[in-house]
RNA sequence: GGUCCCAUCGUCUAGUGGUUAGGACAUCAGGUUUUCAUCCUGACAACAGGAGUUCGAUUCUCCUUGGGAUCACCA
């Protein structure tokens, strides 16, 4: 059975970045039926505690539906029989497993102050040589009484490793050092903690960036020295900033995945994103549905190159998946994305205006921009029309005069008339009728009806409006452009 | 700087010891006798460079170059 984990640290938002790894850790154990997903707070380092942080990626995952078996809950339970979930309240374990090194002779206590570590580091940076602990070994440590950092002693040797995703990999004695196990305030180092609950939480994969991979001599040394076997590794490339010189970071402005869901993104886009971005399934299949990457998702096909991070393309898959997704449920996902009006709206109205809206919909938040115009009348704005570049060629008083032939032509129409069919009918003869272009009538139509960019065609703006509003608003144009 | 990793269109990627090197995004041009958007069609566009192995390398090897990561009482 496969059991992997994401392990966040709540120092902050989470970002795009990070939210891959646990991805594809979701996907990999989904993708095994029995397998289990564990979320893991590794909230060892007091000093970078952000307050709230936790809770925005728990939400984040819970928004995104990476479920997870084991961890804590938004509620602040926690579920699963490998509990803590946090790391802080996983004392005894790694004290435990702390005990039993030194017991074998292969931990011990660190005598030396910060400043004189520094020195070495100093000393070793002038003589341009790498700075290594053990070099600096003391013979008789002082018994350690937790108020030190506890350090690991190492046997220094070359190790080999298989990775699901790098490959056959090598890290030579150099990496390995007397790293701490136990920082002065009694908390473990993530390269302790880590390993520690891996084992006690029976992970079999462990899936994380390839930041790590340097650190893998390190590890497997600490493995040895437990006498336990280490899990499988699948070392993930980074995803780069947009211009492809950095890690994506939260310094160089990468955004939190909340800021997507608030920028009108759906999940299914951003899931779909994701995992393009490194793993594909050998075919030429653009869009994947949540089921279908965890059915297709295996390491085999997951690529050892750093990708960019292109919202280009995120943007198209998300009106991909506008288009996709039922209208009941894009209905409620769009509950909060509604204008100042529409969102006051009826929510059967609201529906229909969405049905014929959202082919237009790169994210939810252009929705206003998009239907305002049905809930409440818009503001005349000429200046549209001045600027659009074949409506401007056409002197003022010739756009009146085509608006009001079209006032004309539709205020012939009756109520019970007043479908798609005849209005469709009644705009091609008014076409004729006028000997004009179709770019030129019904864009100028267009733009008294809604004042707006994109909108609907025109019957389908028509019938949502209703004759009265259609002609009312024409009406209200040509009075202003006088 | 030491160590490790990576290298196909601008971007995400497929692919093979012999292919017209495929798809998608973006861009541009047409079309859908109704605009904008959607949609459809088409165009533009790539194997970083140099050696070696080979009848033949984008593919295998080495070097160079470029990029990234890592060298914390952070994870």
């Amino acid at each position: 059975m496969i059991r992997t984990r994401f392990a966040p640290s709540p120092t902050g938002y989470i970002h795009v970045g990070n939210i891959r790894t646990a991805l594809f850790a979701y996907l990999l154990s989904r993708h095994d039926e029995g397998g289990s997903f564990i979320l893991r707070i590794e909230d060892t380092d007091q000093k970078r505690f952000v307050d709230g942080a936790e809770r925005a990626v728990l939400e984040t995952l819970q928004w995104l539906g990476l479920d997870w078996d084991e961890g804590p809950q938004l509620s602040g339970a926690e579920i699963g029989d490998f509990g803590p979930y946090h790391q802080t309240e996983r004392r005894e374990y790694y004290q435990r497993w702390a005990e039993k090194l030194i017991a074998a002779g292969r931990a011990y206590a660190d005598p030396y102050t910060p400043e004189e570590i520094q020195g070495f580091r100093d000393e070793a940076a002038r003589n341009k040589k790498a700075f290594r602990y053990r070099d600096h070994r003391p013979n008789n440590p002082p018994e350690w009484n937790g108020t030190q950092p506890l350090r690991f002693k190492s046997e220094p040797k070359d190790y080999s490793w298989h990775d699901e995703i790098m490959g056959d990999s090598a890290g030579g004695r150099d990496a390995v050092d007397d790293f701490i196990l136990i920082k002065s305030d009694g908390l473990p180092t993530y390269n302790f903690a880590h390993i520690i609950d891996d084992i006690e939480m029976k992970i079999t994969h462990v899936i994380r960036g390839q930041e790590f991979i340097a650190s893998m001599p390190n590890y497997l040394s600490l493995y040895e020295a437990l006498g336990e076997a280490p899990p499988i590794y699948a070392h993930m490339p980074h995803i780069l900033n947009e211009t492809g010189n950095k890690k994506l970071g939260k310094r160089d402005g990468a955004k939190s995945v909340n800021e997507y869901r608030a920028g009108g993104y759906l999940r299914e886009a951003m899931l779909n994103f994701l995992a393009s971005m490194g793993w594909n399934d050998g075919t030429e299949q653009e869009i994947f549905s949540p089921t279908e990457l965890v059915e297709k998702f295996t390491l085999s096909r997951v690529g050892r190159s750093s990708a960019r991070f292109d919202e280009k393309r995120l943007l198209w898959l998300n009106g991909q998946w506008i288009k996709r997704i039922e209208l009941d449920d894009l209905s409620e996902r769009a509950a909060d994305f509604w204008g100042e009006m529409g969102q006051k709206a009826d929510p059967d109205y609201k529906k229909e205006v969405l049905s014929i809206v959202r082919d237009r919909l790169k994210t939810l938040a252009d929705l206003p921009l998009l239907s305002e115009y049905f809930f409440s009348t818009p503001k005349v704005d000429w200046p549209m029309i001045d600027s659009d570049k074949q409506l401007k060629k056409l002197p003022r008083a010739d756009q009146i005069s085509l608006l009001k032939s079209a006032v004309e032509k539709l205020s012939k129409i009756s109520l019970t008339d007043w479908t798609s069919e005849n209005l469709q009918g009644k705009l091609n003869e008014l076409l004729s009728l006028t000997d004009s272009k179709p770019a030129v009538l019904f864009s100028l139509i267009r733009f008294a009806l809604t004042w707006a960019p994109f909108s609907p065609s025109l019957p389908e703006t028509m019938i949502l409006l209703g004759p009265d509003e259609t002609l009312a608003r024409l009406q209200s144009a040509i009075v202003a452009g006088k």
